[in-house]
DNA sequence: TATTGTTATACTCTATAACTATA
DNA sequence: TATAGTTATAGAGTATAACAATA
């Protein structure tokens, strides 16, 4: 178990080596999210904020507006975290601050047309990078990785949900009391 | 491509939705990851230097003495960072700074029996947490997991190995030029 | 009184630079 | 001169606390 930082396996040959069939999920899962998330870093570089930038974008575009609070809360981020983000987000014309009519103390995100513009063009290099990072596998095994993981991760999300399943739930009815 | 933070894939309904086929990489892997990532600090919580105090221990033992500066890149830590997880790590008893006999500069880096003892507690805790974090999949479905996720590793090691190739060089018999 | 968003501050982690002792 | 290791310092990133406006 090579945990998840190490470069290359290593043979194993000393004292206490790991046990021979579960070898080193740590170690693998380590290398190929860092991969990914480097591959993901490089591409979304010039966007403020970076991937956090890129979640605000992709979140606000597909479901619509949404309040710092509730976005902050959705990407795990801290709420003043958000606020800097959002600045950034703001100056470079992506996105905006709208008053929301229901509530004057709180901000509705939207993004911007440049905002739209530049999202999908982010898409698209996000699938480069993604078809990168799982170019060792052929198209069937690709679909099997991708659906095993998926069902591990929605799993492990249910699980352990970032940690804000409490603020989600007031888009449902609330069932948790009474 | 809910990229590596947002809870909850949610459904997608707006704008520039995602590619429907490849449905949230980056989504899958960043909550594996964190939710392994999150299980083993915790196995590893009365470590010193949690994570990285395991991987010394773990590499010292099975590689044998190794000195600071090569642990530092094989682990892919700055060399300062080392001196301070091992003056952690020395201080609690789990290793030793042994002077090298061959160079007065440097010095050799060895698990104590203690150390060792420690090693294999944590071996225990990190299988359990995998096993865990793979618990969604039958013992069939693991297997092919595993398997596919360390070539993607393997691969994606090979393209961009932590950092320091050239430190493991010396290791080996040099092949690299001439 | 509680909540949204902002600001200022502090803390953690990591990297940079300067230093010593050896080579 | 270059290298192993240490120390001090500075930088990014993040969290905590206090604040203004509104509910």
């Amino acid at each position: 178990m090579g945990f998840m930082t190490s470069s290359v396996p290593e043979s194993r040959g000393g004292g206490a080596t790991a046990t021979s069939v579960e070898a080193d999920l740590g170690w693998a899962l380590g290398v190929v999210f860092r991969r990914y998330a480097k591959a993901a870093a490089a591409a979304l570089d010039d966007v403020p904020g970076g991937p956090r930038g890129y979640q605000v974008l992709a979140t606000t575009n597909a479901e619509g507006p949404k309040r710092q609070l509730d976005l902050a809360a959705q990407l795990g981020v801290d709420r003043t975290v958000m606020t800097y983000l959002l600045d950034d987000l703001e100056k470079t014309g992506l996105v905006l601050r709208q008053p929301d009519p229901v509530d004057r103390r709180a901000r509705l995100i939207v993004p911007t047309d440049q905002g739209k513009e530049t999202l999908c063009d982010l898409e698209r290099r996000l699938s480069a990078a993604e078809r990168d990072v799982l170019g060792s596998l052929d198209e069937g095994e690709r679909l099997i990785f991708r659906m095993l993981l998926q069902r591990v991760a929605v799993k492990a999300d249910a699980v352990d949900p970032i940690q804000n399943a409490c603020e989600l739930a007031d888009e449902t009815i609330d069932i948790t009391e009474t």
